[in-house]
DNA sequence: ATAATATTCAATAAATCTATTGAATAATTG
DNA sequence: CAATTATTCAATAGATTTATTGAATATTAT
């Protein structure tokens, strides 16, 4: 009887749990985090079919971790509330501390990971503070205009080639995009070191930059 | 290629996911939140058979959520660090604030609830620094021996009855358990309360003390 | 209304998860 | 060493999860 009633409440705690407990819905909670989505669009970035993002995205919803708004004939899915972005980054961070596999996979995918000078939240906050850096956000504009870290430009991955002009010459560029697990960044800095651009990461996204205590914009 | 490898990162994260997605598995990190146990003592505590309780463990020591230590003829099984518990604190927070069930569960469950006064963290501080209350830890005693909130006397749930003259008399008396899904201080406080004690709960347990800043003895 | 587009639903097969059972292993005790 | 105790392993049946497929629903545009 009062068994029964402990093992229901463990239970709820657990369907959390589980509709976390799929790499395809992570994916797409680490992409919800950055800016609302359409089903397409959550497909198309996270390279599954329609339909099964649906699915997903149904599981998701059915655990009240994403909420479902309709914009005419889209239907944009939001990350259901900030605590669900933090049990995201809490899961990362016990991940990241108790499999070692998670450093030889983020190498296997960010190639040039190691390339970079890295720059910390607080070297950052300094230096841009002495107007000695430009920082680049190069993820997709929507992403850009859902939150962005304070004196950040837009400039996406995929446009600096053409419009690295644009940028204040002199001074060294500082490039951010999703978090640690986005390549985004490294594929710009890439262009512009090549192009002899001084430049540096910022591992953090806006989430993590958030968590660190900073206000985003 | 590095949709592979990316898909390989994610899959990471949901392994440890899964390792949580179980009422059981979570029942058992909130048992070794308490206190390091040997494979029958877990089995006991969660209503389960040896073999199951055993082959769960394996699973969470496969995530390296938990570490085996043998101790004789005996394994006992500690969480693998305190990253853990606060992800399970997290993964508590989103369900409570996402499934109202949760709420009705616990009501449920524990069914004299609302019958004891509440007392908060802060307020239990400045009481216990006036020497106002008594302090009671009710979990059996390993646990106390663990970690408990400075200050506190051990004193198990199930020896309330013929041990409570030894409390000193005329101070409101608190009880604290494992934390706000453990029905220990509710029966220990029923039964003081019924022997013309004056009783508050603390709903916190020495996890969400310790989450709240304070400091464990 | 009809056509087009976005999303969901339903059915299904393959894979994974779970509890149970009984046997196997490892350490301790007599 | 034999007996005892704690834990794990192996096999298995039933349940759940997942990706795919094609059809159904809902909204918008013509």
């Amino acid at each position: 009887m009062a068994r029964h009633n402990k093992e229901n409440l463990y239970r709820l705690f657990a369907q959390i749990a589980n509709a976390l407990a799929n790499p395809h819905r992570l994916e797409m909670v680490d992409l919800l985090v950055q800016a609302p989505r359409t089903v397409e669009e959550l497909a198309h970035e996270a390279h599954m079919s329609v339909a099964n993002t649906s699915q997903h995205l149904q599981r998701l919803k059915q655990a009240q971790l994403v909420t479902a708004v309709r914009e005419g004939q889209y239907i944009r899915y939001h990350l259901a509330d900030p605590a669900v972005a933090q049990l995201w980054l809490q899961l990362r961070a016990v991940t990241e501390q108790q499999l070692a596999e998670v450093d030889r996979a983020l190498d296997a995918y960010r190639t040039r990971r190691h390339e970079f000078e890295g720059i910390t939240a607080v070297e950052l906050q300094t230096r841009l503070d002495n107007d000695e850096v430009t920082l680049l956000d190069v993820r997709p504009v929507v992403e850009y205009e859902a939150a962005h870290i304070p004196g950040a430009i837009s400039l996406p991955w995929t446009e600096v080639a053409q419009r690295q002009q644009e940028l204040p010459p002199g001074k060294t560029i500082v490039a951010y995009c999703r978090g640690p697990y986005c390549v985004y960044a490294d594929e710009a800095l890439a262009q512009l070191a090549q192009a002899g651009w001084q430049v540096a990461r910022l591992e953090e996204g806006v989430l993590e930059w958030q968590e660190a205590g900073y206000a985003a914009a």
